[in-house]
DNA sequence: TGGGCGGGTGAGCAAGCGCTTAGCGACCCG
DNA sequence: CGGGTCGCTAAGCGCTTGCTCACCCGCCCA
């Protein structure tokens, strides 16, 4: 197994059996270099070591594979969001909190990431709207937090919704461009975009 | 001919004659709705009002009617940028300038900027490389305008290569976000947008 | 010992894909 | 009037796709 799958597989340790786990870790690969509708079913089997036939014992369809991936994705980042905004402190150290913690994630799964934000047009109508359901609430969370400074004076925004709107799309495209093997850890990114965050909704920072 | 149609087309007025036009509005959208590799040659024909057989009368393959709007658009962006970097003017006016126009044509022409900006992925090798070319000309601009910033004094970034990305991603994601149908005009987001981005890198703004 | 069962394979089917080819009508120019 | 050209179509070719099916192997417990 490649470095690469390896740190695309630690976040799928619960999938099983292990065969499953292999076609889940095949298809965030293929899903992410190639995207949904390119990656055949061969392809994804091959990766995971398997005839394509064995694809279907584990899963039903090709689909159901990228809504699990889908799923998992989604509801990481809403708990990891969610708690953000539950912890004590100020809104600003929060909302730093949130974007370090999401930004990290779609840096250091970044293949992951791609699939999760990128690919969810290819769902059957059904997954699209559950998923679209759980955006709607990482979404909020991130309002929720925004809202707090600036009722709290903490903050000073344009306008609370498209400020929102703008920090979320800013931390989900970190996954498109991050490079593994570029100058940046992901630790470095989290901390640069959380600056970034702070700026534009006009909390004070420390020097 | 749609209103969504109507928007679309007004990018690809100079492609000559009529029906390679058509075919390239057809593509676009078709592209921007499903994905390049979801979208079939039968759709994009049928859109148009041709037969299959027709596409391959004005466009060898379909990946040249990809590279065709791709490179458009490209083109269109690096020059909308360089102009905002080539007038004179304080960095500040200049990088809100920048950022006003390139949101504002990612809002108002989502379905062109969504195939350009995320179905790059699709092209052949050697176009990809030329694209990928055009992109790095287009991040040159912006990172210069912020570079100029912070050597007359006017910004404080805490990095400027990082700074840029993250300008550039923000800007980009406005396509794959921006619903014509939602409250916010492609003006509108543009000056929040710029506004928001005058704030990430530090500069005085009017109150 | 043996039979069921979970996990796997090789071969292949029906449908749909990108693209080609033979031919057709409208038009322009000598 | 006649022939070449341009834009287009109907039909279909060769191939790949998602998915299925008949069969097989190793393991576990009666």
């Amino acid at each position: 197994m490649s470095a690469e799958a390896a740190t695309t597989g630690e976040a799928w340790e619960d999938v099983t059996p292990d065969a499953a786990r292999r076609l889940v870790i095949a298809a965030v690969q293929a899903f992410a270099e190639r995207g949904y509708h390119a990656t055949t079913t061969r392809d994804i089997a091959g990766r995971a070591g398997m005839s394509p036939a064995a694809l279907y014992i584990h899963y039903k369809t090709k689909e159901e594979l990228l809504y699990q991936i889908s799923r998992v994705g989604h509801q990481r980042s809403l708990a990891m969001l969610g708690e953000a905004r539950d912890t004590a402190g100020s809104a600003a150290d929060r909302l730093a909190a949130a974007v370090r913690a999401f930004v990290r994630w779609h840096a250091e799964h970044h293949t992951t990431g791609r699939v999760v934000q990128y690919e969810l047009g290819a769902l059957a109508p059904d997954h699209y709207t559950e998923i679209v359901g759980l955006r709607r609430q990482t979404e909020d969370a991130i309002r929720t937090i925004i809202a707090d400074g600036v009722a709290a004076g903490e903050f000073d925004v344009p306008e609370v919704n498209g400020t929102t709107l703008a920090v979320l799309s800013l931390c989900i495209d970190v996954a498109r461009w991050f490079n593994p093997a570029g100058r940046r850890t992901p630790d470095e990114v989290g901390a640069l975009y959380a600056d970034l965050v702070l700026r534009m909704v006009g909390a004070p920072r420390e020097p």
